[in-house]
DNA sequence: TTAATCATTCACCCTGACGTTAACGACTTT
DNA sequence: AAAGTCGTTAACGTCAGGGTGAATGATTAA
């Protein structure tokens, strides 16, 4: 494929555990690189591929710390979240089509089996 | 990895573009697995392990054709869906939360409307 | 200035995921 | 019964993803 789609960055970048679990740390509040690495006991390097990951896709948002610039801190940022939930909500939408379907089939035939409509 | 968690493997599943591809065509109607294969571009031994794939996470479900016993046709399952969106709620009341703090700042600061609490 | 710290990139290994062709089982058709 | 079709599993090759330790750059502490 000539390259991925947002979409698609965006969930196999949640689809590893550690990146969803630091997702899941940054609700509490913003953590430096350090920290991260630390709390999911893994070395600095492979953390900092898991954060370029999550920045590249746009869900995380890396800031100089204020006091030490050495330090960077990680933030969630919103957009990707949002897209995803559009692409969940398109694919949801099926079902309600289906409930209603199914509910004006019913009330027109009153009693009868559900729809098994076939070919194209 | 002791054993993956069913939003990895929900995650993981939808984050190749072939199997959401699949998902997307499975929401306008069921389909035979090898009018997918053919729909991908893709030899039938591959399609099916991806099919395979999103039948382990439950996105999909497998039924033998009425018509024809040789042809199995796959429809969506709702059910990986809804605990995925449950996992981006979760994630999104993140900046409820802090829309809420702001909003209540607002409030304490001067008079605004309360805000409509909604929880799970 | 020199040493220590934070985080990154680099070079490397290694497992797992995805694709292919070949072989197989189940069913249908003639 | 024999041949053809649908879909799967088996065996294999390839490549990206994720881990490590070493080296680098930038900043802070001694």
């Amino acid at each position: 494929m000539a390259t991925p789609s947002a979409l698609d960055r965006t969930l196999s970048a949640l689809a590893d555990p550690t990146r969803r679990g630091v997702v899941d740390r940054l609700r509490q509040r913003p953590h430096p690189a350090g920290e991260l690495a630390a709390a999911f006991d893994m070395s600095p390097p492979a953390m900092s591929r898991h954060l370029r990951v999550l920045r590249q896709t746009g869900l995380v948002e890396e800031n100089v710390d204020a006091d030490d610039a050495r330090v960077r801190v990680y933030r969630l940022r919103p957009e990707p979240f949002a897209a995803l939930r559009g692409w969940l909500d398109e694919v949801e939408s099926f079902w309600e089509d289906q409930l209603g379907a199914f509910k004006a089939h019913a009330e027109r035939t009153r009693g009868t089996k559900p729809p098994g409509g076939r070919k194209s």
